[in-house]
DNA sequence: GTTGAATAATACGAACATCGTAATATCTTT
DNA sequence: AAAGATATTACGATGTTCGTATTATTCAAC
């Protein structure tokens, strides 16, 4: 079986510094006001997962747990986010978004929505799904 | 022209972000002591570009000059970097990797190696110039 | 040549995020 | 009913980032 070159090694290192550099999954669009990345990716979690809890998103996300009971405060206070008691378990709290979490998810989304958009747009229209199928199969494969 | 489908676009995000999520750049490989994401961007950068300023390094990593100046306080502390006056401009201070410094770089670049051949290794030999090509349209495209 | 403005870096203090430990409340098992 | 397990939160400690003020040096103008 051939093995990859260091010349494509060297490419693909230099191609993946400036894509990832170029296209920031992170960045909040500059209008949204200083959210942590935790709270962040705890609002796009919920929004996936409804009726989750903080022990979920504590996993999930390999944070302490307190952590998370300090970043659904902040998304609490400012009303991305609500906290329930669930009628089975008085101790759990289940975690939903509100409608301004909502949004903002929302808008998080069509962000990103308009990024992928942007990349495949700089394929040739052939290229497309041969590009996505290998990089989904670099990120799925077993092993 | 033919505009990528809404199918193409969700089969892209989803890739993306388990291939964002499996291949961290930033994973210190966890061996090393707790390196600050701006302490090891900040190694990088100084060993591609020997003998820059801090002020340098902070333009370039979008971060304030202060933040440069407790990172490299934190770098030369832990004997990674090393300050030095040069002769034409006094104010001035020109960083460089100390030794230890360039073999933390060194294992951190044999990482991202070993990461990027894991990626090409996932795809048919001959695959993986085509992808390469790709990734590099995606990441260079001008607009 | 000396004075004043501009540049480069650092010292200091404030704000805040993350984490570990301890405390509280609720469920489960015996 | 009691003891232990589970789920979350309160509190304090640590550390990073940043803004402002300070120091040191260079450049410009008179």
């Amino acid at each position: 079986m051939t093995i990859p070159t260091n010349l494509q090694i060297a490419a693909l290192g230099a191609a993946l510094e400036t894509f990832s550099r170029r296209y920031k999954m992170t960045d909040t669009g500059g209008l949204e006001r200083a959210l942590t990345e935790v709270d962040t990716q705890t609002l796009l979690y919920v929004g996936k997962h409804p009726g989750c809890g903080p022990t979920d998103v504590a996993r999930f996300l390999r944070v302490a747990m307190t952590t998370i009971s300090s970043a659904t405060d902040r998304l609490v206070k400012r009303g991305l986010l609500e906290r329930h008691r669930p009628e089975g378990d008085r101790r759990a709290v289940a975690l939903r978004l509100s409608k301004a979490g909502e949004a903002h998810v929302a808008a998080q989304e069509l962000a990103h929505h308009k990024m992928f958009l942007m990349m495949l747009e700089r394929l040739e229209p052939d290229e497309r799904d041969s590009f996505i199928a290998m990089i989904e199969k670099i990120a799925y494969s077993e092993g």
